[in-house]
DNA sequence: ACGATAATGATAACGATTATCATTATTAAA
DNA sequence: TTTAATAATGATAATCGTTATCATTATCGT
């Protein structure tokens, strides 16, 4: 198969994407790093997020609308605003019950959803 | 404001949901309803997911790849299938805490996320 | 029935993401 | 250090899911 061979464009990608604390769309990665090298193209951006993202390098986080990624990938959880859209960190006590689950933090929670990833029953037991 | 007029492919898409248990896309369930209704639109089927959404009948989950949708509203979880895409419920003791969130069940279970939705701090402070 | 307007079906338009392709950069080996 | 193989790039076309438009039809209170 092939090997990853290294490029400038995805180190800027992720540098900038582990330089910063918001939850940036493609888009948003792209005016970014186009600061640093202006010859950087859209589909460039998108191919390296994907290849990130499969290094387990970064987080994509579906929301909705565009996706949104996270250069910091250890484990903490984000708050969708029904208002302006953002996606922002929310560090929660481990501790804590499902059925305890933040209603009230520095913002407000009105709803949450929790999605697993792996295989399913019908997949695990057909190989 | 508009007030809601009922219809009948609004029934009958909300009807199709909350007759099945997997999690279709709207192109799933506008071939599923097309049986009933052979005249259905494609667009009729997205107007009214979204309305039906808005009420709070169904639930949209983002997934990545195109939306899925389930008829069935009280809290329970979902496992998104690596292998296969398909989402899956998952039922959980909302007793247990987020750090010892399940890693294996009838299949197999290698991360999660957490989504929270409300109003961020900056919102909720700018009013 | 009637009038107001929400809902429909058909399809065009849109935005996000992916594919294509000729060119350039990286890498390991000669 | 050339060279050959191939991964990565930039530009852009294509795709796909979803939404908007618009003329027509259905619903519902009067």
């Amino acid at each position: 198969m092939s090997t990853l061979k290294s490029s400038k464009q995805r180190d800027a990608v992720l540098a900038d994407l582990q330089s910063r604390y918001d939850h940036p769309t493609a888009e948003d990665i792209f005016l970014s790093v186009k600061e640093v090298i202006p010859s950087i193209s859209l589909a460039t951006v998108y191919r390296n997020l994907k290849l990130l993202e499969g290094e387990g390098l970064i987080l994509k986080i579906p929301t909705g609308d565009s996706d949104r990624f996270d250069g910091h990938t250890h484990g903490h959880y984000h708050l969708t605003c029904i208002n302006c859209r953002r996606v922002v960190d929310l560090e929660i006590d481990p501790s804590v019950t499902l059925n305890a689950l933040p209603r009230d933090f520095d913002g407000t929670v009105t709803s949450h959803s929790l999605m697993f990833y792996g295989i399913c029953p019908d997949c695990k037991n057909s190989n």
